[in-house]
DNA sequence: GTTGGCACTCTTTGAGTTTGAGTGCTAGCG
DNA sequence: CGCTAGCACTCAAACTCAAAGAGTGCCAAC
């Protein structure tokens, strides 16, 4: 790619910024009008021939105007400068609304999904934390019928989670009760993942074999991580329908493929956490998702988590004609705002 | 409304069934060919104009075909004779996949409208029963953090309901279950508006004052209630996209309204269950519905639940032209067998 | 009561035309 | 050498117009 000089480089900003404006291709004389460059519409149009040679825009049909590639959506949210910063109202609005919801994991991200569809016209979208990887306050065994149990898993980030499962032998209720105390005696700062590592290499070497107790928890508990709450992470979303509103897709062929993508949530969990590198803020542009069906959307995430670890990502999905300059503070506050809610 | 003659009827049904099959409206040069009636156009066209001076048909317009108006569809369901039956691949469908699943009511209920998406091209739907009016089998509770408590409800039916609460004091996880057993003792057949009722009740006439545990147990029973898992009940959809495949929702102005309606479920619900009569099969057609966004769609549901207490009502949602005489035995038929599964 | 015929209505389709926005190119200016 | 004005060209969208086709209503005849 050639280096682009600082004149290009202005013309590009201001064609991408009319396009997420308007929606419309943009032409030379809308441009030499609207914006402040003291150029006639002949010279912007020699510029804009420049930028379509080297792939930052191009033309629906030869006599419209020009639309940025991806390419071109690239180059401007990567030279960003000058962010919008979230405006008062929505700050506002976010902390409110993460005043009054309670403790709970669930409810926090839901909040902050529905905060965001509310405050931008595209989807709200977050990543549930790998429940394998939280870290465990306790476990609760409840005993449903006969040897049916339900095991209520308790993270310290206040996720609750239901495993249903069957014991090999019918148990009470007050045995539970105590090979709940004795397990969580056990766990420490472990994951669920860590505490099966942990129980498994427990009963592999036999040496405690001879506390009856002990064996008797390991072996509900290898019934309870045989089922495995392989449900992982998942996502949540919200308003879906804000995209509806949006010119590009009143196309029902291409809305059928997005509300698809949506409906099987794996899709949306594999680009949100795809490559989960871990910068706090990512904007995946069109194609980059690697989805045919989110190719004429754009994805806005930042990570949310406790301290250093990341424990998923919130954001929006919006069309690539998205707002970003607007977008990204505000996606970058919400998910900091969460992060704290969940340090708390 | 007159009394419609035998040649009306037949008319009537066949412009229905015609109109179900092809979606554009029916004229009369083929309903003479298609059908096997023994009349001319000319014939038909006059059966047609009477019925329409009745109501039962309308024409878009002067030079088009006529199509039913919903008191037509309403006539021709109430007067359906012969419907289809449930096709064997279907049959065997609905019992393998109730075979694989758990028993927890969600997973059974979640199961069927999975079901009714892959069997119908419309909306599988279902309501979740009023847990208020379930009949629990036990409370558990789950010391999370200080007074910060965790109630699991599961109902005999096995729906499993997690309700948050603080309590006035700060307890122990052992002083919670002995409460949780105590309580449990308590619980006869009864519901949990039942439990609450019980236990406001004793709160009043205190002459069991004297008993500590009881009186601790009440306390924090009334903790529980005040939180009231008011969430009541609930909708489930599945295979919206399906109605995307319909020539009549490719209007994109249309689509909006009923995804809204879908978004914002205590309209589905009120509609559901709205005047829960309780007859077993319920037919619902375009505006019969009272709701604006559903003018153009008509709902099949069939209640389930336990022997004579039906819990909730389980169907699809799919545009008046529907194809009734399938839809009707199947939807029956699922409900049938969910009100099975959840027997046993 | 039923039917054939006919005039009429109204949508749909396609071809042809116009309009307008926008481009590329070139010659000329500072 | 960069910038600009002008001009020819392209193409989509909008519009008009006519023809085709489906269907109706009505009337006279069987």
């Amino acid at each position: 790619m050639e280096m682009l000089s600082a004149r290009q480089v202005k013309v590009l900003k201001a064609v991408v910024e009319e396009y997420i404006h308007s929606g419309e291709p943009v032409g030379s004389r809308t441009l030499a009008r609207s914006s402040h460059f003291q150029l006639s519409p002949a010279t912007l149009r020699n510029v804009m021939a420049d930028l379509e040679d080297e792939g930052f825009l191009c033309q629906p049909h030869t006599s419209a105007g020009r639309i940025p590639t991806e390419q071109g959506f690239r180059f401007y949210v990567n030279n960003l400068t000058g962010l919008d910063s979230v405006s008062p109202a929505a700050k506002l609005h976010v902390r409110d609304r993460l005043e009054i919801v309670g403790g709970r994991l669930e409810e926090v991200l839901h909040d902050g999904v529905l905060t965001l569809a509310q405050l931008t016209p595209y989807v709200g979208v977050v990543s549930l934390p790998d429940f394998r990887q939280m870290i465990i306050r306790h476990i609760r065994f409840v005993r449903l019928h006969e040897c049916r149990i339900l095991a209520v898993v308790v993270s310290v980030s206040g996720a609750v989670q239901n495993v249903l499962f069957d014991s090999e032998t019918s148990l009470t209720q007050d045995q539970l009760n105590r090979f709940s105390n004795y397990l969580n005696a056990l766990l420490g700062e472990l994951t669920l993942s860590g505490v099966k590592r942990k129980v498994l290499q427990e009963m592999a070497n036999d040496k405690r074999g001879y506390d009856e107790l002990f064996a008797q928890v390991l072996a509900l508990s290898r019934s309870f991580f045989a089922k495995d709450p392989d449900q992982q992470s998942d996502v949540m979303l919200d308003g879906k329908l804000n995209l509806l509103e949006h010119p590009e897709f009143a196309n029902v062929e291409r809305m059928k493929g997005i509300f698809k993508a949506f409906e099987e949530k794996g899709s949306i969990l594999k680009i949100l956490d795809g490559a989960l590198g871990g910068e706090q803020l990512r904007v995946i542009i069109g194609s980059e998702s690697c989805c045919e069906e989110m190719r004429h959307c754009s994805l806005v995430t930042a990570g949310y988590g406790r301290e250093d670890r990341i424990l998923g990502r919130i954001g929006v999905i919006g069309p690539t004609r998205m707002d970003y300059s607007r977008i990204i503070p505000l996606v970058n506050y919400i998910a900091d705002a969460m992060s704290q809610r969940l340090q708390s």
